[in-house]
DNA sequence: CTGAAAGCGCTTACAG
DNA sequence: CTGAAAGCGCTTACAG
């Protein structure tokens, strides 16, 4: 039914190896020739096999995208580095092989034993993660998006959490704050060991002391009273906290916001207030927000690129941390005497 | 370096063929060799190559999942159908590929005229979707989740969303409630052509006439002002509005419940709620609703099979609506006096 | 610049 | 119940 390479071939007058080149660019082809192949190619609407490219040339052009979405798991952001990943892929002709859940390392082994990928991108990865192991013994071209504990003989891409932690907290210090505070994510998130809320709380909490401020935390669950509760909380009985980083989902923050409105509490006049590490647009909050933004598409196309790199390549293992910007939107100010 | 049948022929002293009919189960084999061929598998850790079976037997055992992921998109509740679709793959032993925005019709012609794929589910489909059009004329083995304008010859699964609207009105018809509303999506949803929405409206808007209701629309933004305003709007200058169902997003929902708690009217004492057509948990709500629920693992596992019906065999165009169920959590009541 | 041919690793009639 | 062999549709040395 449909054309294959000696359809091609026959109707351009040529051998197929010729077509093939042609396709792929590997060796000179002559003008007549190429033009002839190119509108044979178009009267019979052809289309490589992908079957038969993969086992003659070895290369499915397939990424596995493992993003196991827990239960408990934030899934606009982790859709969003889904998604980056699979545009990222697509910008390298390669398509993308999900893989969820059940299948964290039964599926991994299976499409990388057999072939159907060239490669895998693993996406929300904790501190002890079974898939990094895997990867590690497979020896298969691959990128983690994120920190593992162990990240001996791996190739990784992450936000510099803790350099974004820094940013948030000297721009407090800096505006004469001395009591600011971090909102993180539910406790359950800190629990289950996913690594990037540990590094950000850490490195906070750290270069807050280094700066000489009071750090208060807290870990709001996403019901309206888990946060009035933990914000009330962090505020303080005297109200005395004039700074704030926020590090958890859109609507935790969204909730604050409404919280602090509530309780008179003006941004930025009586507090200051970061959104950090997001990969949600905080320019709709009311107010918008100073954000360091969490950019999905960043980390992942160049945890493609270097997958890439290692199907064509070698790649030294390495962890690459991406530098935090800063956006001012004006919900930071100097605290007033 | 991997192990090919060839290997696992020779370690068990058979023929490639009898190795290959072993694993596919088409012929009978020994019992001696199949045993042998079985040891000789797991010492080889011999997996098929993907790309030969591919090209040999014909079919990828890949399904391409295409879920646009449009702005505006509620992320979660598409995310769901997704991880549905490939949890229901799975079942039948098929990987998923998936194919975003911008491959809408691109990537989906690709990936099947190339064989790439066996067959397709096409998630998030709107009323006039350029998707619909392409796999009626690629011909592929293909079910859609969501029913477009044109069905003709489309094979498509979904919840039936106009019994379920019907189901939510007799509820409160049932319970003597005379004025009820709906609160819907946001605007931009009923303007984007998604068709479902449209059809709960439709159908809640003429049942509640059938049943002598009287109906109030809202389409609140998700902002807690917009909630509030809706809210303000639906319940009436006299607050006679005792039946509420909610065909929406979880923030608005729990943003809705809010208002109502904050406004003093309880539940189900002063103001009966149904969440309808939801694909998140009400149980956890303040409090619990009832629910139509929206079971994304019901329509995809019903679409993947349709779609492997095709590809094994032939399955005639039809449009499969899923009955809704109730389930009653305490949130509605009748209506007092 | 181009072609003839081997080979990738399977599946499946065909034959016994 | 099992085997020998053709063939799936490409890629890529090898040769000219």
């Amino acid at each position: 039914m449909a054309a294959t390479i000696n359809d091609v071939a026959r109707v351009a007058g040529v051998s197929i190896s010729t077509v093939s080149y042609a396709l792929s660019g590997k060796r000179p082809i002559g003008e007549k020739t190429r033009q002839r192949i190119e509108s044979a190619i178009l009267e019979l609407q052809y289309q490589p096999n992908a079957g038969a490219r993969a086992l003659a040339g070895r290369r499915t052009y397939i990424l596995a995208v493992t993003e196991p979405l827990r239960p408990d798991t934030y899934t606009p952001a982790h859709m969003a580095f889904v998604l980056a990943a699979a545009t990222a892929a697509r910008a390298y002709d390669y398509d993308v092989l999900l893989l969820t859940q059940d299948e964290a390392t039964g599926g991994l082994h299976r499409v990388t034993s057999s072939r159907l990928v060239d490669g895998v991108i693993v996406l929300d990865v904790l501190a002890e993660d079974e898939r990094a192991e895997l990867v590690r013994s497979l020896d298969v071209p691959a990128a983690l998006v994120g920190i593992p504990a162990d990240t001996d003989g791996l190739v990784c891409v992450d936000l510099d959490f803790e350099a974004a932690a820094r940013l948030a907290v000297d721009r407090l210090a800096d505006g004469g704050h001395r009591v600011v505070g971090l909102l993180g994510h539910p406790p359950s998130v800190y629990a289950r060991g996913s690594n990037f809320p540990l590094r950000f709380r850490e490195a906070f909490v750290t270069h807050a002391a280094e700066r000489d401020l009071e750090v208060r935390l807290g870990a709001p669950e996403r019901t309206i009273a888990g946060v009035r509760e933990a914000v009330a909380e962090i505020l303080g009985p005297d109200r005395d906290l004039t700074g704030l980083v926020m590090h958890c989902e859109d609507t935790i923050q969204m909730r604050t916001l409404d919280v602090l409105c509530a309780a008179g509490l003006r941004v930025p006049q009586d507090v200051s207030v970061i959104s950090a590490a997001s990969t949600f647009d905080t320019s709709t909050f009311a107010p918008p927000l100073d954000v360091i933004p969490l950019i999905p598409a960043e980390s992942c196309s160049r945890a493609v690129e270097l997958t890439i790199a290692q199907i064509t390549g070698t790649v030294e293992p390495r962890v690459e941390l991406i530098p935090p910007t800063y956006v001012d939107r004006g919900s930071t100010a100097p605290r007033r005497p």
